[in-house]
DNA sequence: AGCACGCCGACT
DNA sequence: GTCGGCGTGCTC
């Protein structure tokens, strides 16, 4: 232990030694540690439960929450002892962090069996906005300015601040149309007083009294449920169930404005993917003014603001990914979650919990209700309406609207593509037809790159990568192979890296890269676009592709999942799915559904704004359920079939499960694990223990890994058999065992 | 998560 | 002989 901690846990102090003042209390840090850490706070520091405080760790300082008291107070045993506690340093100046978002930590925690500091540190990603707001210096008009000599350029900006706000002096001269010297030599003369002020400038509210658009029946009586809902409060899920264009998203803005007009904040989740410019729009248009934001592109500076005007009750309506679920609202009163169905909901690292349950739990603990949209509805949601914990609302489509798209499969075993090529023959005659006809196309692959697979011809060797199981993927753009999973690549090669035959590197399989060269081959006058994360990096690049779709400068697309969610492109009405069965490979428990909500959510991108459209899924499984049920236009019967096989299997919903990742550098240290933790499996009626499995990615990121599935009854808690399980086995600091309660990825 | 402590290789 | 590599372990 180093001196300094010593000192200050004793009492010492300049004088002599006084006994400790001050309580114990609990801090939680954000760090991954077992449960929240005692300290003193002292008398003169006045805090409550959620204040963010600096404390000293160890030889550094921290920002951690001043946590509730746990619900049973430990034994002696446990209780750190009074020597060693350290002082609270300082209550910083932000509003202390709401119960509701405590408790809903402390939930997360217990339900995900995360340490509860890696949860915190989910709503407390942004430290900077915790310290003392940034001011920045204004000028504004003196109370009593000095005579001065007049001239045109001083009298601008006087007048200027007669009416106008204080500005800093580089916005002050361009607003005054002068330069900046004329601003400085009035702040010098004494005419301008410089003033601290806030930096973050105010969201403008969205206004919920503008009336909203004129709804249809079943809008207008969905919409009375939500309002009713939202402005009584209280906690309820509903769930609102309608095809692309039956009008869900003017539905759930009439729940937010009522959720406003009561004078609540509002959350509204999104897929990330899906969080761009258009949606955007549709709420301003709805409410006046942008919501505020929450994702990835957001630079530090915005971050920093938006937390804290979210902290401050500042900001009455946020969009997001779904991080934004752990934002310090103070006065929540209405959570939407949009395509509820999207497993990006699901995060797959850290704290690894499902952003759509977790907003349920959010509107328990809160008590306000949570709303569930989607087209394609999970089955766990649809279950959930069915035994009555959620509620049902079903939007038929709306009359006068674009009739859905003709859905024809393909079978490639009776219209084989040519060798080397991926369009078959009625899907190339449809594309000439379409494009002939001035109108626009898509082509659907969610494959990025060139090639998913090179080998040699010579050797046959495969091109994979050193730190996954997995092949490298080529790409001509950028003239690389690179990995999908880690950050991995090589410049393509000319030689064979394993017998050095020159030219023998053959790419096998297609990817859009790949595709696009194929189209344009068969369709040279076509202009022609990839759409993929790789060419449609950023808010901006998204905004000018939708742009020269809506204009028609584009007319056919080649792209992967990116262009089936969250935008509109009115001028196409023929889709093509290149490879239906992508999905379906690997035999994990939702690929079928997971397949049933992609395609869907592909074919309808055809055929909007009154156009018939057409979709061609090309597949060499035509009797798949899952194609028959999409061609068929048949949802529910698909639900119901997989239902029936989830139940009768006991599969989730219908059954509890949780999977163990043991994973390390070091393979025998992990399958030691694994083994060891097959062997003290918990053994319970209503319990079993599958595995432990190589996963299909059995190395990942140059770490191997292990698998193993705990399956229950749906009245047991997996966590209490997990926590008893893995207090039984103590793994090599070298391996990680890693829990993931209800795993959506097999991988 | 950091940061210190610890025990084995290339330098002044 | 020491500087420093990052493996292991602790922080109220």
């Amino acid at each position: 232990m180093s001196k300094p901690v010593s000192q200050s846990a004793s009492g010492v102090a300049p004088g002599g030694l006084f006994p400790p003042s001050g309580r114990r209390v609990k801090v939680l840090l954000p760090l991954p540690l077992a449960g929240a850490y005692d300290y003193r706070l002292p008398d003169d520091l006045p805090a409550r439960p959620g204040a963010f405080v600096r404390v000293p760790l160890a030889s550094r300082e921290m920002i951690g929450v001043l946590w509730d008291d746990p619900p049973t107070p430990e034994t002696a045993e446990t209780r750190v002892p009074d020597e060693k506690l350290r002082e609270v340093e300082a209550v910083l100046p932000v509003p202390p962090l709401p119960e509701a978002n405590r408790r809903f930590a402390d939930w997360i925690a217990a339900y995900t069996l995360a340490p509860p500091g890696a949860v915190l540190r989910m709503a407390m990603s942004v430290p900077q906005a915790l310290e003392a707001p940034r001011t920045r210096t204004v000028y504004a008009l003196a109370d009593r300015p000095p005579e001065i000599r007049a001239t045109p350029a001083r009298a601008r900006v006087i007048a200027f601040l007669q009416d106008g706000p204080a500005l800093p002096a580089a916005e002050l001269a361009r607003e005054a149309g002068v330069t900046p010297g004329v601003v400085r030599g009035l702040a010098d003369a004494g005419v301008l007083a410089p003033l601290q002020a806030r930096e973050a400038p105010d969201w403008p509210d969205p206004d919920p009294a503008r009336p909203g658009p004129d709804l249809s029946p079943a809008q207008r009586a969905a919409a009375d449920d939500l309002t009713a809902k939202a402005r009584a409060g209280g906690f309820s899920a509903t769930l609102i169930d309608g095809v692309t264009g039956s009008g869900k998203t003017e539905v759930y803005f009439e729940a937010i404005a009522a959720a406003l007009q009561a004078g609540r904040q509002v959350l509204v989740l999104l897929p990330e993917i899906a969080l761009g410019a258009q949606w955007l729009e549709r709420f301003a248009a709805r409410f006046g003014a942008p919501p505020a934001e929450w994702h990835s592109d957001l630079t530090p500076a915005q971050r920093r603001m938006t937390w804290r005007a979210v902290a401050e009750g500042r900001v009455r309506a946020l969009v997001g990914a779904r991080s934004a679920l752990h934002l310090p609202f103070p006065e929540l009163g209405l959570i939407v979650v949009d395509e509820e169905h999207d497993q990006s909901y699901k995060q797959e690292d850290g704290v690894i919990y499902h952003a759509r349950d977790m907003a349920v739990v959010r509107g328990h603990i809160g008590d306000f209700p949570v709303v569930l949209a989607s087209a394609t509805p999970s089955l766990e949601t649809v279950v959930n309406c069915e035994a009555g914990r959620y509620d049902r609302i079903d939007l038929p489509e709306r009359h006068g609207g674009a009739d859905l798209p003709g859905i024809e499969i393909v079978d490639l075993r009776k219209h084989p593509p040519p060798r080397q090529a991926w369009i078959a023959p009625p899907l190339r005659d449809a594309l000439a037809a379409c494009l002939a006809a001035g109108e626009q196309a898509l082509l659907f692959l969610n494959r990025r790159g060139y090639a998913p697979l090179t080998l040699c011809r010579a050797c046959g060797h495969r091109l994979e990568c050193p730190n996954c199981s997995a092949w490298l993927v080529e790409h001509r753009f950028s003239r690389r192979l690179e990995c999908h999973h880690c950050g991995h690549w090589i410049p393509a090669p000319k030689l064979c890296p394993e017998c050095g035959a020159e030219d023998q590197l053959a790419p096998c399989g297609p990817g859009v890269e790949r595709l696009a060269e194929e189209a344009a081959a068969l369709f040279p006058d076509a202009r022609m676009e990839i759409a993929t994360s790789d060419t449609l990096m950023g808010p901006l690049a998204a905004a000018a592709f939708v742009d020269r779709m809506a204009s028609g400068e584009t007319n056919l697309v080649i792209g992967t999942q990116i262009v089936a969610k969250g935008y509109h492109f009115p001028l196409l009405t023929l889709v093509g799915v290149v490879d239906a069965d992508l999905g379906l490979a690997g035999g994990d428990l939702r690929a079928g559904e997971r397949t049933f909500q992609l395609l869907n959510q592909v074919a309808g991108r055809a055929g909007r704004a009154g156009r018939p459209g057409r979709v061609l899924l090309q597949t060499a499984n035509p009797d798949a359920p899952v194609l028959q049920a999409i061609a068929a236009g048949d949802r529910d019967g698909f639900l119901a079939a997989e239902s029936e096989a989830r139940a009768r299997g006991g599969w989730p919903p219908f059954g509890r499960l949780a999977a163990l990742i043991v994973s390390g550098p070091d393979e025998r240290a992990v399958e030691e694990t694994a083994k060891a933790l097959a062997r003290t499996a918990p053994a319970a009626e209503g319990l079993r223990v599958l595995g432990p499995a190589p996963p299909p990615l059995a190395l990942l990121r140059g770490r191997h890994r292990r698998r193993l599935l705990l399956k229950a009854d749906r009245a047991l808690s997996v966590q209490k058999a997990l926590r008893d399980w893995l207090a039984r086995v103590k793994p090599p600091s070298s391996v990680r065992v890693a829990v993931d309660v209800d795993p959506y990825s097999f991988l």
